[in-house]
DNA sequence: GATTTGTGACAAGGAAGCTTGTCAGAATAA
DNA sequence: TTATTCTGACAAGCTTCCTTGTCACAAATC
C-alpha cells in the first residue's frame, strides 16, 4: 500500500466530471485514436502532423505525448482498433453462416466490403497507408492479412483439386485470394462505391466458385473421376 | 564578349568526356533515377532525403534540382521507368504466346514475377510505396494497374460464364485479379522468394483455370448446352 | 598557356514540425 | 472560502531537411 515513499505520489484519485484519472486518460487516448482515423484516413499518414491529430481529437499536444511517443505509434493503435472491429464482425458473420466454403465466404466478404464502404477512412488506413508507415506497421498489416488467409486456407482445401495440391502453395493462394478481395474493395472505394454491394460480392466470389467447379470436375486428383 | 545580347546564350556545346551538354544532363537524370530506385526501393520513399538520393547517384544536390523539382517528382520518374520496362517485357512475352486466355496469362504472370524477383527494389517501389507517396502518384499507380486489368479484361470475357455476366462487374473482376497477382507476388517477395517460380505461377493460375472450368460447364449462360 | 565553362564540395539561411515548458484559469476537494 | 489539481492555450528551443549560393578545381577551347 504505497508505504515509505508513500505520500510523494499517492494516486490522487480526484474525479473530474465524475470520472477517475485512469478513465479520463483512457478516454483521451480514445479521442486521439478517433482523431487519428479522421486525419490519417482522409489526408493520409504522411501528410499528417501531431498538431493536426490533436486538433481533430480536441486535445492539446501535451495529451498526445501522454499516450503515445510517436505518430507511427498512434497509427498502430488506430490500425489495431480497426483490425479488432473488423475481425469481430467477421467472426460474428461466419458463426451464423452455413457450414460450406462459399456459404462462409460470402458473408465474410460482405462484412469486409461494408466495413470499408460505411467508412472509407478505414480503407485508406488499412489498405493503403498501413503498408508505407514503417516496417513495423507493414509487419502488422501483413500479420492481419495472414490471419484472414489462415482462415481462408481451411476452406480453400475444399476448393482446390487434390491433383493440383502438390504443385501449388496453399499459403500463397490464400494470400493471393485475400489480395483479390482487398484490391477489388480498394477499386470499388476509388470508384465511389458505384456498384451495388451485391454485385461486388458476386464478382468477388466468381473465382472461388470457379475453383469449386474445377474441383468438382477432378475430384480424385487424376483427371477422370 | 559574346556580342550585344545575341551571343550571350548561344547553346555553347562544349563536350565533356566526349559527350554533349544535353546528353550529359540526360545521363545525370538517369543516374538520379538509378539512385532513386536504390534508396526508395530499399528504405522506402518516406525515409529518404534528397541528399541520400544524390549520394546514391554520385551527384551533388545541385544536379537534383537540375532535373527535378521535388522528391515525389523523382519518384514518379523512377516509377515510370519501371512501369515502361515491365510493360515492354509483358508485351514481348504475350506476343509470342499461344493465343488462348491461359496461354497468354501464364507468360505475362511469369514476366511480372521475374521482374520483382530479379530486383525486389522494384517491388517495393511499384507495389508498396507508390500508393502512399501522394495522390498524384497513387493515381499513376492506379492507371498502371488499369492498363493491365484492361488487357486482362479481354481474356476474362472468355473465362466468365455468360449467365453470370449481367450480375458481375468485369472491371472490378479484372482489378481484383490483378490484385491477386500483386499480393501473391508481394507475399512471395516477403517470404524471400522461397517457392520456385513455377509453383507460384501455377498457384496464381489456379483461380483462372477454375473460372475456365466453370465457364466450360455453363457455356451458354443456361446450364446445359 | 590563358580563358572559359563544367563540376564537386560544402555551408548558410530558411521552413516545418517536434517536444517541452510556462502560465492562467477552471474544476474539485478540504 | 482556500488550496490543490487538472486542463487548455501557447510559444520557444531544437532538429531535420530543403534549397540556393559560393568557392576552388578540373576539363576543354582558344
Amino acid at each position: 500500500m504505497d508505504g515509505a515513499l508513500s505520500d510523494t505520489s499517492p494516486p490522487n484519485k480526484r474525479r473530474y466530471g465524475g470520472v477517475l484519472p485512469e478513465e479520463r486518460q483512457r478516454l483521451r487516448r480514445e479521442r486521439l485514436i478517433e482523431g487519428a482515423i479522421e486525419v490519417f484516413g482522409t489526408k493520409g499518414f504522411h501528410a499528417a502532423t501531431v498538431r493536426e491529430v490533436c486538433v481533430a481529437a480536441h486535445l492539446t499536444e501535451r495529451y498526445f505525448y501522454e499516450s503515445f511517443k510517436t505518430l507511427p505509434q498512434l497509427f498502430m493503435a488506430a490500425y489495431e482498433s480497426l483490425r479488432v472491429q473488423l475481425m469481430q464482425r467477421t467472426l460474428a458473420a461466419i458463426a451464423q453462416a452455413p457450414n460450406t466454403p462459399i456459404g462462409m465466404l460470402e458473408p465474410a466478404m460482405r462484412v469486409f466490403l461494408e466495413f470499408i464502404r460505411d467508412d472509407p477512412r478505414r480503407g485508406r488506413i488499412m489498405l493503403v497507408d498501413s503498408l508505407a508507415v514503417n516496417d513495423q506497421v507493414a509487419a502488422l498489416s501483413g500479420a492481419t492479412a495472414r490471419d484472414y488467409s489462415a482462415m481462408l486456407k481451411q476452406g480453400l482445401n475444399a476448393l482446390v483439386p487434390e491433383g493440383e495440391l502438390p504443385h501449388i502453395s496453399l499459403d500463397l493462394l490464400a494470400d493471393g485470394m485475400i489480395g483479390l478481395n482487398v484490391l477489388l474493395a480498394a477499386r470499388w472505394m476509388q470508384d465511389g462505391f458505384k456498384d451495388p454491394i451485391d454485385r461486388v460480392v458476386r464478382t468477388n466470389l466468381l473465382p472461388y466458385r470457379g475453383m469449386l467447379a474445377q474441383a468438382a470436375r477432378q475430384p480424385g486428383g487424376k483427371d477422370g473421376a
